[in-house]
DNA sequence: TATTGTTATACTCTATAACTATA
DNA sequence: TATAGTTATAGAGTATAACAATA
């Protein structure tokens, strides 16, 4: 073991990277203690959200919104539909695929997660302005695409 | 299920939290993709890089910067320790706990992964003048404190 | 008594591959 | 042949709880 300091070992320094893994897990630890243990995780909230804006999606495209396989959906929508939340909806035309659909139950859930979901943005946000807010989301916007 | 359209149902519009994951999401695709499918995890790559700053480092305190507990730690260095990057010191004043060290084949590691981090800040910053790079590094900073 | 590291165990998430039913 | 959904299985990551050695 060498006992000089280096600096190339360290990778988390002037980091990009790290930076927004650190905000990640920031924000995820608010979420957490905003929606409580109990609540759905962030990716059943997003695949709920995703199935109410745009009813009559079917999985494989649900998958693709998720960035998760096929199999993995099949396991999301189960679970969303064993809380009454989202409906398989058979499809005369085509019946290998489900139209989902949001119960009104599921739309229930929504409203009260929209609620706690301003809290959790609002805390995150905290120490920022609003044209900063508006500024961080730009640039992670520009971080995102490609 | 209803089929009006509703503000309400989606928690992804004009969301930081999303638009932090979705960096995040993005920049881990980026990072897999530069570092190749045999690298280390990038939980690895730092619990390497924090022992090779702070030498004599323990497991608790590993854990703790890293988020992780104890039991998760014991992993982690053991899968380091296989791969002859890092050492688990004994220490005579503390038998207890273990002083890590990096080894000379970690810091060789180390340095081959510091080539590609920078390929990889730069990729995910490709999009970014170098002032807005740093100001991104600020606002990020800002959500992850508290 | 408290702390460090460890083990056993389990749970979640996700992936791959093979299967079925439909197209 | 190709596609949608499903199942079985496995691996990675993490957590909790109980334990041994040491402080």
């Amino acid at each position: 073991m060498a006992d000089t300091p280096l600096t190339y070992v360290d990778l988390q320094r002037d980091s990009l990277g790290y930076a927004i893994k650190r905000a990640q897990v920031r924000s995820y630890d608010v979420l957490f203690s905003v929606m409580g243990p109990e609540s759905l995780t962030p990716g059943r909230m997003t695949a709920l959200s995703i199935v109410a804006t745009q009813p009559g999606i079917n999985q494989t495209v649900l998958a693709d919104m998720l960035g998760i396989t096929r199999a993995g959906a099949v396991k999301v929508i189960d679970s969303l539909e064993a809380l009454g939340y989202v409906e398989r909806n058979t499809m005369p035309d085509d019946r290998r695929s489900y139209a989902l659909g949001v119960t009104q139950k599921g739309l229930d859930e929504l409203k009260r997660l929209n609620v706690l979901n301003r809290e959790f943005e609002k805390r995150i946000a905290q120490r920022l302005s609003s044209d900063e807010r508006r500024l961080l989301m730009d640039l992670l916007e520009r971080v995102a695409v490609d």
